[in-house]
DNA sequence: CACTTTTTGATTTACGTACATCAAATTTGG
DNA sequence: CCAAATTTGATGTACGTAAATCAAAAAGTG
């Protein structure tokens, strides 16, 4: 069995009161007293029940999801995993909100920030737009005691306690190994179609892809990056109008939202051509894309698994337990034809 | 605030014992009381907490983990992975158990089967063997009421509540694709080296792979298929062996274990051609491999997901309560040199 | 109707922890 | 050494459910 608090009781020679104010951080017990309870709880290997706990404090875990108000695929996706999480919330004791904020406009998501601070949730995770002043707000968090988690675009160098997300700079390497080896040694010119370089997790991902393609397929010419700021209209266009002046373009790398535009521009200009194509991120339109050979392969990060990883992270943070690091890892997913679920 | 019995025993007009009686199947109620309280619960919408009721229990589960006794690294990797969780078993409320059976030995297996029905544990995971034997014995067990998940590898047809595994079949599939894009448009024959062809899944990822390979790649031709029996000895031989009398060889699929001594085989003999690999399971040699180059990609199932996605679907089936579909589905990972974890 | 059997109610204890209160003991300051 | 302050103990209640006991009420039987 294991031990509870009563055997700590009496293995240290205390009250029960004792042991609950060593436990608990409350005043009032002279420093020799809480090193006996101390010794006595490492000694017995006690570790409080947390299911008893949150029980005996009514406890639910008030938890705030920070998104950018995009209006895309992705963000649609990951909004509903956060609304299912909701629905699980009785369950789970959990009350989560969530907070949408302007896209990529540091300083809304900094305001935010400060406000969501005074509220003093259990924890906040948020997907970060990288910029110094929303770095210093997290930091600020986190030295409050509020756990925070970033979702999908982390934040190097701040004091976030955890990232939910996939490595983008392997994402883009891995677009580019797939992409070099599916071409199979040919030369020829490589479109890339980005959402915005404004944004970190695209950065990294055109980051990895250069790298790999510079270095392991110099047959391979990458044109410089068309902004499709996310948006189907604006990526059909630029996609219709390189096909439609390069006829040495025979690769396309799609690593940002927007890619219903990218489909419909490789329907009309590329039926008589044969291009590989490598997308980011699993939805209705890559998916049938990839059924019908429009895409080759779709890179892809599972918003559940994000979702359900946060805020896994973010209670065990509140309790100040570990985490299993191999459950949170966020992995890569490539799926091809034959492996969609 | 969620309902509580009380609630419950409130809004139906009767005692607090009888909404128990009710909850708990205990005898002593009469039907159309029963339907009061069974209305006063759907009305309510009254979910039992499962915390407090584990903590008036003092309810431990208790698993039951049977695996061959195969001496090779995806099994050993299985192994320590239910270790760490009986590792977390005060935590978790789990008393785990491991059982190891002769591998491809079917009758052994029905005996085990037989044997833990006795316990009535709160649940099994197996790695089935693919024999009618087994599949009756399984159907007996969950017609018995106790919770059955097969692992690893599954047994269709049973009534096991759940697979905690890949889908092969896809698996295959993907590493034909894969093969076939990687060697682009080139002829030439692929030699293939499975466990043995008694075990299910790897007759499953044969099938695929074949499927897609005459469907979509006509140019490559599969040799018959090599059997390792998942040892390194045997499988460092046969392919040696191969690739000295088959000059015209130009890819293989490695769908089983033993990898280390095809990776051996392939440092040896393949120095002067070149060669397109894929393998299964990620383990230190073929992890190593992928990195040197000498394998292309790695196609891997992750045990700790598919150990704890057991515990959770059994703990779930137990109560009686509902799983996250999404959170257990195990993945077919793929692994380029550039995204491994 | 009396009697047995079944059903229901009322109440208590328990699980492991949190938290509050009040009294008693101990320490500290003057 | 006394008073004040601090520390500790003892005790009770609560969280939501399980499980047991015993009494009371209702239903069924002859």
């Amino acid at each position: 069995m294991r031990p509870t608090v009563h055997d700590i009781a009496a293995a240290a020679g205390v009250s029960l009161a004792t042991v609950d104010r060593v436990l608990n951080q409350r005043p009032g017990v002279r420093h020799v007293t809480r090193e006996k309870v101390e010794t006595a709880i490492r000694d017995l290997g006690y570790v409080r029940d947390v299911a008893a706990a949150n029980l005996a404090k009514s406890r639910v875990y008030p938890l705030i999801f920070i998104l950018p108000a995009s209006d895309n695929s992705f963000m649609h996706g990951l909004n509903a995993e956060i609304r299912a999480a909701i629905a699980r919330s009785t369950a789970e004791r959990t009350d989560i909100r969530i907070v949408e904020v302007p896209a990529f406009d540091p300083q809304a998501l900094v305001r935010e920030l400060e406000a969501l601070a005074a509220e003093k949730p259990s924890g906040i995770a948020l997907v970060a737009t990288d910029a110094p002043d929303v770095r210093a707000a997290v930091d600020r968090l986190v030295k409050d005691g509020i756990p925070v988690v970033t979702l999908v675009s982390d934040l190097t160098g701040s004091l976030r306690h955890h990232y939910a997300g996939v490595d983008n700079i392997a994402a883009g390497r891995t677009a580019a190994r797939l992409l070099g080896r599916f071409l199979g040694g040919a030369k020829g010119e490589i479109a890339i179609l980005a959402g915005s370089m404004l944004v970190r997790d695209h950065r990294e991902r055109l980051e990895g892809f250069a790298a790999v393609m510079a270095h392991e397929f110099p047959a391979l010419h990458l044109l410089s990056v068309l902004e499709g700021r996310d948006d189907p209209e604006v990526a059909h266009m630029l996609i219709a109008d390189a096909l439609g002046k390069n006829d040495g373009i025979i690769g396309i790398y799609s690593l940002g939202a927007g890619n219903r535009g990218l489909v419909r521009a490789l329907k009309e200009k590329a039926v008589d051509r044969t291009l590989t194509v490598i997308a980011h991120e699993l939805t209705a339109h890559t998916r049938a894309a990839l059924l019908d050979g429009t895409i080759d392969a779709i890179l892809n990060q599972d918003a559940g698994h994000e979702v359900r990883s946060a805020i896994r992270v973010l209670k065990a943070k509140a309790d100040g337990l570990a985490v299993i690091d191999a459950q949170e890892r966020i992995r890569l997913d490539i799926f091809l034809k034959d492996n969609l679920p």
